[in-house]
DNA sequence: TTAAAAATTTTGAATCAATCAAAATTATTT
DNA sequence: AAATAATTTTGATTGATTCAAAATTTTTAA
């Protein structure tokens, strides 16, 4: 987020409330946290605070393209203020940690080979595999091999 | 599904129950289909059916591979029987609609810019953008361009 | 500066998607 | 055919999210 919060509310006409900035400063600190997460960030701060509110200014901003939304299999929908740089983001199978990396090209970074006839203006792409401090949790602890 | 659906269960030590047989007819059947609509097409065939056994067959199944689960923003699950094959999806902004599009590799089919150290296995992609329906119908009932 | 209007929050209820768990039933194995 | 294991049915519950009315806050206009 280059721009102050309140500028960047100003320019899509949205009021300057408590609750709106609490939760955009939340999510600037905690990128890819869900709306229970970010309840608990602003409710330390504001205690009046509601969850309600939250999911309404999360709808509000996704729609403003203020905060970005990705929906990982097996997780709530979770938020991040990064937008506008089509970046993608790392997931791990194991302990569900996400992780940001850059596009290497502007939206939409690759065509489909069929289109359908579809107007495409973004690729989403999540990459699936295992962290690091997994990884050797797995080494150290022996494969644990679901049979299937 | 290149082999019969009892093959293919035998192979992962599943029994060939009615509803586990139902269920896999009607995601053939209806690929993309979330939990109610494939619970709506098994209880159609078999009345006693529940959605607890469809929840739960789904999970087993994607353990198993033998069906794949894609979780596009704004829906529910939704599952398929077309796996193996790391194709990826279309989905149209306007009606929800999705779609299949081929991979043009083996996963990943694509690397990120920075891995973090992951070992990465697998490159979830979804197209996003208006399908021919409804952009002919964006174009014919004028712009209502949401003011943002 | 004050009042009016509009936007937003709070509050409590409700819905949706999915899970939990016990009892009953069905499929498989012996 | 009986025993065992897997699965289904049934009803309840949870988590994620939405609904809606009343209250409060923010913005705008006078």
């Amino acid at each position: 987020m280059k721009i102050a919060p309140e500028e960047l509310l100003r320019q899509h006409n949205l009021s300057l409330t408590a609750v709106r900035l609490a939760l955009l400063e939340a999510l600037h600190a905690n990128p890819h946290s869900d709306a229970a997460r970010i309840f608990d960030v602003v409710h330390n701060k504001i205690a009046a605070a509601s969850k309600q509110a939250i999911y309404n200014n999360l709808n509000t901003l996704v729609e403003c393209g203020i905060v970005r939304e990705i929906k990982p299999k097996g997780q709530a929908s979770l938020y991040e203020t990064r937008t506008g740089d089509n970046h993608h983001h790392i997931v791990c199978r194991s302990c569900a940690g996400v992780f940001d990396t850059d596009c290497h090209d502007c939206a939409p970074c690759l065509t489909p080979k069929d289109s359908h006839g579809f107007v495409i203006d973004e690729a989403e792409v999540i990459f699936w595999g295992v962290c690091p401090s997994c990884q050797n949790n797995h080494n150290s602890k022996g494969k644990n091999n679901a049979e299937c």
